[in-house]
DNA sequence: TAAAAATACTCCATAGGTATTTTAT
DNA sequence: ATAAAATACCTATGGAGTATTTTTA
């Protein structure tokens, strides 16, 4: 399969002109990368680097894996800032403006349906033998 | 780190209601699944799914999460299909239209830089030795 | 009580490492 | 000659499996 971290390593390499160098940006060897890119090029059946040039350079399939790959890295970053924002937002809701388990249990009745409020209620629901699997 | 896979699964999770389901939809067991799920949950440090209720679904974080690698999922697929395509298009330009060694270095000097043509190049340059890594 | 999810293991494929060789400037 | 890439080989981790045990509708 063709993952995130083997796009992101052929992208270095492309904007670095080298193997070695991408393997500086992600600290991991230069063997490593020289793997991962192989192993794209075994997948698509394609080379995707001119490796005779130096700096090593896309060739034109590469250039389209180069600019597609691009897209879906920004969308992934996209991603994870959003959801990494949005779990400290909620956190904030729920560990601000309570004292006591009463007030938290009032804070709950208005912020239903968030993940720590449904645990906590998960659990004060459990049966004996319940061992808190999160968190 | 969250891959595709495990994105791809989560979302089969909440478009489906179910791990078992989802797991088929992947060919992968119910096991796998909820392993995978755990593991987006523990390092987010947050639940992403509401499983008291049946069929399962997203909590507030989940509805974003889903959102957001939904769009990262897509992006992939455009990614995918447009190497694929362009992959299937090289490889016509260079099988029709030659019928000998001659003809193809022909070929080759109007379709340089491309993958193909440039292995084959770089092997007729080959000293003793040479072990042919591709294709 | 029947179906779904969770858990406890075991296994293996793949990402990564070290040492070394080959290639290219 | 030196720096970079490729190769050979080894290791470790994470994704997947089977069997089983909770859960919950």
């Amino acid at each position: 399969m063709i993952t995130l971290t083997k796009m992101k390593y052929f992208c270095d390499v492309i904007d670095s002109g080298s193997f070695t160098q991408a393997g500086k940006i992600n600290h991991v060897s230069q063997t490593s990368i020289t793997q991962q890119i192989h192993e794209i090029e075994k997948e698509l059946g394609h080379t995707l680097i001119d490796r005779r040039v130096t700096p090593v350079k896309a060739n034109k399939v590469g250039q389209i894996f180069y600019l597609e790959a691009k897209k879906v890295l920004s969308q992934y970053d996209i991603f994870e800032n959003n959801i990494k924002q949005y779990i400290d937002h909620q956190s904030l809701k729920l560990t601000i403006g309570y004292t006591s388990l009463t007030d938290l249990r009032e804070l709950e009745k208005n912020y239903d349906q968030t993940g720590l409020s449904e645990y906590r209620y998960r659990k004060s629901r459990c049966r004996s033998g319940c061992r808190g699997t999160k968190e």
